[in-house]
DNA sequence: CAACACATGTACCGATCGGTACAAATTGCT
DNA sequence: AGCAATTTGTACCGATCGGTACATGTGTTG
C-alpha cells in the first residue's frame, strides 16, 4: 500500500454512520450529520465510502450482520421446543429494539418504509428489498424444516408462519420506535406465540 | 368576508398534501413537492395552512378522520362474534393499506417511525404520539367492554389484547409498504386472529 | 534522499431547502 | 367610485443540501 494512510478506523466510522442512518433515516440524514458523527470530513467520507447512497448500503449490510442475522441462532437451538425457540428469537430481537445504547427500533424496518417512497435512490431501494426477501425465505425454509421434523402442530403452512412472524417483527419494531416498554412488548410476544 | 377570495378548494389541497406526506414522509417532502401536488404556489400555501409543519399536522388529522377512525365501526357491529369483528376490522384496514389509488401503507405508522428520529418538529411529534396514545386506549377500552360482556374467551387482559392488535396493525402496515400481496396479508390476519 | 501515491483540510460549487417581501389583482364595504 | 382586506404571482432571502477542486500533509518505495 503506497501513499498516506487513513487516520481513522473504517469500521468505527461505518458503525457511527449506521447509527445515524438508523435513527434519522436516509432522507433525514445530511452529510454534515454523518461527518460530525464519524469524526471525519467530507473528502475522507467520499474516498472511503463512495457517496451517501453507497455509505447507506454499507451501513445496511453492517446492520444485518451485526443486529439482524444473529437472532436466527435462537431458532436453531434445538434443546428447546419450537414455541420456546420462537419466543427466545423474538425476545432476542426486542432486546436490541429497546437497547438504550442504540437507536430505537429496527433500521431495516424504517428503511423499508422509506424504500417505497421514491426518496431512496434506486440501488438502496433494491438492497432493502433484497434484505426483506432473504428474511422471508429464510424464515419460510426454517418452518419448512420444522414441518419435516414434525414440530409444527398447527395446520398453517411454512409460508404463512413466515409472513406472520415477519409481521410481528415489523410490528414490534414500530412499537419499540414509539416508546413502548419492554414489559408491554414481552406480553405481545407471549400472546403472539401461543399458537406455535 | 372582505378581500380577494381563494381560487382553490382548501380541502382538496389538503387531501393532495396528505398523500404526498403519506408517500414521502415529512423530511422526504419538499415545499416544491407540496405546491406541485396541490396546484398552488408557496404564498398561498402559507396563508392557507401556516407552514410545512402545520400543514403536516393538518394532514395527519385529516388522515385519521378519513382513513383511521372509520375502521373502528367494524369492531362494534354486534351482529358478529368478537373474533369475526376483529377479523373484519383488520381486513378493512388492509383494504386501505393496499388501495391502488392511495400511497401504500399507513401514514400514522411511517410518521411514528419518523417521530422518534429528531427529524420531526416538536409539535408534529406530539401530534403523532397523541394519535397513537388514543388508538391504544380506544382499543383497550373496547376490549374492556368485551370483557364485561363475557365475549373474551382468552385469559389475556384488555391492555394485552390492545397492544397485540396494535402490533399486528403496525406490522401489516410495514408489510403493505414492502409490497406484500393482499392474499399474504389476508392469511396473516386469519392466523393472527385465531385466538380471539 | 527524491519521487510517487494517497489521505486530509479548506474552501468552494450549483442546486435546492423552507420561508417571505412586495406589488398586482380581486373582492366586499361604505 | 374609493377604500380596506385579502389572495396571488414573481422574485428573492440566507441556509443548507450533496458533492468536489485543489493544495497540503504524510506515508511507502526506490
Amino acid at each position: 500500500m503506497v501513499g498516506r494512510q487513513r487516520t481513522f478506523e473504517k469500521s468505527d466510522a461505518l458503525a457511527s454512520a449506521m447509527k445515524v442512518f438508523w435513527q434519522k433515516g436516509y432522507s433525514g440524514t445530511s452529510l454534515s450529520d454523518l461527518t460530525a458523527a464519524m469524526g471525519i470530513n467530507k473528502p475522507s467520507l467520499y474516498t472511503a465510502f463512495g457517496n451517501k447512497e453507497k455509505l447507506f448500503i454499507s451501513a445496511l449490510e453492517q446492520y444485518v450482520c451485526e443486529y439482524g442475522s444473529p437472532h436466527a441462532a435462537k431458532l436453531l437451538d434445538r434443546q428447546f421446543g419450537l414455541k420456546q425457540r420462537v419466543r427466545l428469537y423474538l425476545e432476542s430481537i426486542v432486546e436490541k429494539l429497546l437497547d438504550s445504547d442504540l437507536p430505537k427500533g429496527c433500521f431495516v424496518m424504517t428503511s423499508t418504509c422509506e424504500a417505497e417512497s421514491d426518496c431512496l435512490p434506486e440501488e438502496a431501494m433494491r438492497k432493502v428489498r433484497s434484505i426483506n426477501h432473504n428474511s422471508r425465505s429464510e424464515l419460510a425454509s426454517f418452518f419448512q424444516e420444522e414441518l419435516k421434523k414434525g414440530e409444527l402442530n398447527s395446520t398453517a403452512s411454512p409460508d404463512e408462519l413466515a409472513d406472520f412472524l415477519l409481521t410481528i417483527q415489523f410490528g414490534l419494531a414500530v412499537m419499540a420506535r414509539s416508546r413502548a416498554s419492554h414489559e408491554r412488548l414481552q406480553r405481545v410476544i407471549n400472546y403472539a406465540t401461543q399458537s406455535f
